[in-house]
RNA sequence: GCGCCCGUAGCUCAGUCGGAUAGAGCACCAGAUUCCUAAUCUGGGGGUCGCAGGUUCAAAUCCUGCCGGGCGCGCCA
């Protein structure tokens, strides 16, 4: 539990101890009554609007009810001093010693400090990337992936029991056109054995999608597997082949790349088999059996209406009964089920598989398919469920400022691999998670590099190379006994009176809330921007040392209070190494 | 035309289920520093939170309308 909800219960207390004796009524509704940090820290360590929330209940004015409030608060263990300011907040602050007690309890714990129970063990199923298995992952996707996983991490934090999950999209049309790129390639790689004229007439047959040269290998490997037995064969024939050949090659691409990135997956759930298996047969009888199904005409676009329109009647989901603008077409001109269909009968599945909670991480270009999915859900879960869309903006590539040309359409897009490969994991994983999903990014090579305090990257890990520097150092000084965690949770930490010191505790203490508040508005990046205050705030103590030398960590002559001040730095790795953590970011010793 | 997302300092962006005098980095200005506890530090100026209404004790935050930008818009995935 948190410091500020713990401190919830104590006003809980002191509001049901003036209920017991008459001062306010009993069975108020103390749903809204917050206990949080304020936002100017000089106005205490934590804030209750207690007073302003129940002063109507209890037919008092704010201040007046505020007054009372911080009376009793002020008896409380720990409450250094409880007043009240503005409208009606009760400020309270607390005894250094409280703080102090926090850092032997981070250091106790660990890289496991911030885990939290909120989650219940409830399952979550996080859907992230499933990109086309149509070919290598390029930087959009990372951002995809990279928010998907750590948003994963962040959940498992707070106790939630979490499936990462990929869909593969391997039954639509797009495979198709990649299995004739692989056979034109598996031609090719035939060498001798085929015809330049056979060639040439399969390539004037296809208009080819996909000509990167990442095919190349896949036909040369079919070819060496099957030999020239398709050269005769009719399309029918091989398409089915050569599609699950080239999908598992793409497959094996995308998850070099996921590898790359240290991003594991739980399951990867197959189109194809959603469909073979009868499961959108099944969650359409599940719709028809709530009459969620009709045969209608939808009116066209308004204002936009395309050239080959006309009315036709469609098997159509009630999707507007759950918040859609219009109903959603669930079967196509040619009898086949439309994209819609499918992904309903995955999420049915998911749901079969004990989900309630999903969610699902997209490019902006998907935007206008929410609503219709997360009506959806709502339907299969009979109103239980709920889907969560996070959209990804753009990924902007620069290179010293110059944009770097990325257009799909040129064919120029940029790798995962190739950015993973020039900066490293870590660099990636932890710009990707600077900004907030539904933001525009921008990634400039020279500046997620550069070893300047502007790079967050730069700014959190060299806090962290800092205090292993200082463990080395210190080490020397007084020898390396006594200097692990569980030793240092011992020390004499009344010896930190700083108030940059005790304020750097705080800030520390701050983690496990953050922790909490991020995973339920399931937004990873509010870490990024905390381990960036926390490391600023460490640097800015550091560089105390520099003018005072009393302020330095490390003073010889007082092995005492070096060893509370190494439990001070100490602290702050383990705060850090437990936000990098999540990012899947691999703290470091040094700076090289 | 409709829907979704966005609009906060010169720039790039945070802003906690509504909370007090709206924050950070860069840039700018002024001082300090040549140190190895490394790849600067300290302080300062700078805001009608796109605009206009509304709800509330309290609005950058919630609601409505407008303005501006991005994405999408019956059978694609």
């Amino acid at each position: 539990m948190n410091v500020f909800e713990r401190f919830r219960g104590h006003v809980v207390a002191v509001i049901d101890g003036l209920a017991e004796d008459g001062a306010v009524p009993r069975e108020m509704d103390l749903a809204r009554v917050a206990v949080e940090p304020p936002r100017d820290p000089n106005h205490g360590d934590m804030t209750t609007n207690a007073a302003m929330v129940l002063a109507g209940q209890a037919a008092m004015k704010p201040k007046a009810l505020a007054r009372v409030l911080a009376e009793r608060i002020c008896q409380l263990d720990d409450v250094a001093d409880a007043s009240v300011a503005g409208p009606g907040f009760v400020n309270l602050r607390l005894e250094d010693s409280f703080w102090r007690a926090r850092l032997a309890e981070i250091l106790r714990s660990g890289p496991a400090y911030g885990d939290s129970f909120i989650g219940g063990g409830e399952p979550v199923n996080v859907e992230f990337v499933s990109a086309n298995p149509t070919g290598p992952l390029h930087v959009g996707h990372s951002r995809g992936a990279v928010i998907g996983d750590a948003l994963a991490a962040l959940l498992e934090k707070t106790g939630y029991k979490v499936t990462r999950e990929y869909y593969v999209n391997d039954a639509g049309a797009q495979v198709d056109k990649l299995a004739d790129a692989a056979y034109w390639r598996y031609l090719e790689a035939l060498g001798d054995k085929v015809s330049q004229t056979v060639i040439e007439s399969f390539l004037q047959g296809n208009d080819l999608e996909y000509r990167g040269d990442y095919l190349v290998p896949v036909g040369a490997r079919l070819a060496e597997r099957d030999g020239p037995k398709w050269v005769e064969a009719a399309r029918d024939e091989w398409l089915p082949e050569v599609r699950a050949f080239v999908v598992e090659e793409m497959m094996g691409l995308i998850r070099r790349d996921l590898d790359a990135l240290g991003i594991r997956f739980d399951v990867f759930t197959s189109e194809r088999a959603i469909v073979a298996e009868g499961k959108v047969d099944e969650a359409l009888r599940f719709l028809e059996a709530r009459d969620l199904i009709y045969t209608g005409v939808l009116d066209p676009p308004k204002g936009k209406k395309p050239d080959d329109w006309e009315p036709r009647p469609q098997t159509l989901f009630r999707a507007s009964a759950f918040g859609d603008d219009v109903d959603r077409p669930l079967r196509k001109s040619d009898g086949a089920w439309t994209y819609f269909a499918t992904d309903i009968a995955y999420h049915l599945d998911k749901v079969l598989r004990g989900y309630q909670t999903m969610i699902n991480v997209w490019g902006a270009d998907h935007g206008g398919y929410v609503k219709r999915m997360q009506a959806a859900v709502k339907a299969l879960t009979e109103g239980q469920g709920a889907l969560d869309v996070k959209l990804c903006q753009m990924v902007s590539l620069y290179e010293n400022g110059e944009p770097v040309a990325m257009s799909k359409r040129a064919g120029a897009f940029v790798a995962t691999a190739d950015v993973v490969e020039r900066v490293g994991k870590d660099v990636v994983r932890f710009i990707m998670l600077t900004r907030r999903n539904d933001a525009p990014l921008d990634f400039d090579f020279a500046k997620v590099t550069e070893r300047t305090r502007d790079n967050p990257v730069f700014y959190v890990q060299y806090a962290h190379a800092r205090v292993r520097s200082l463990f080395r150092l210190g080490a020397e000084m007084f020898g390396a006994g006594g200097l692990d965690a569980d030793a240092l949770a011992t020390a004499a930490l009344n010896r930190l009176t700083d108030a940059d010191e005790v304020g750097l505790i705080k800030a520390l203490a701050g983690w496990p809330r953050l922790v909490e508040g991020a995973a339920e508005a399931h937004e990873p990046h509010r870490v990024a921007y905390y381990l960036q205050a926390v490391a600023a705030q460490f640097h800015a103590l550091w560089n105390k040392g520099k003018d005072d030398a009393n302020l330095r960590f490390l003073v010889e002559e007082d092995p005492e209070l070096s060893r509370a001040r190494l439990a001070l730095a100490q602290g702050v790795a383990t705060v850090i190494a437990s936000g990098l953590r999540i990012f899947g970011v691999t703290p470091v010793e040094e700076m090289r």
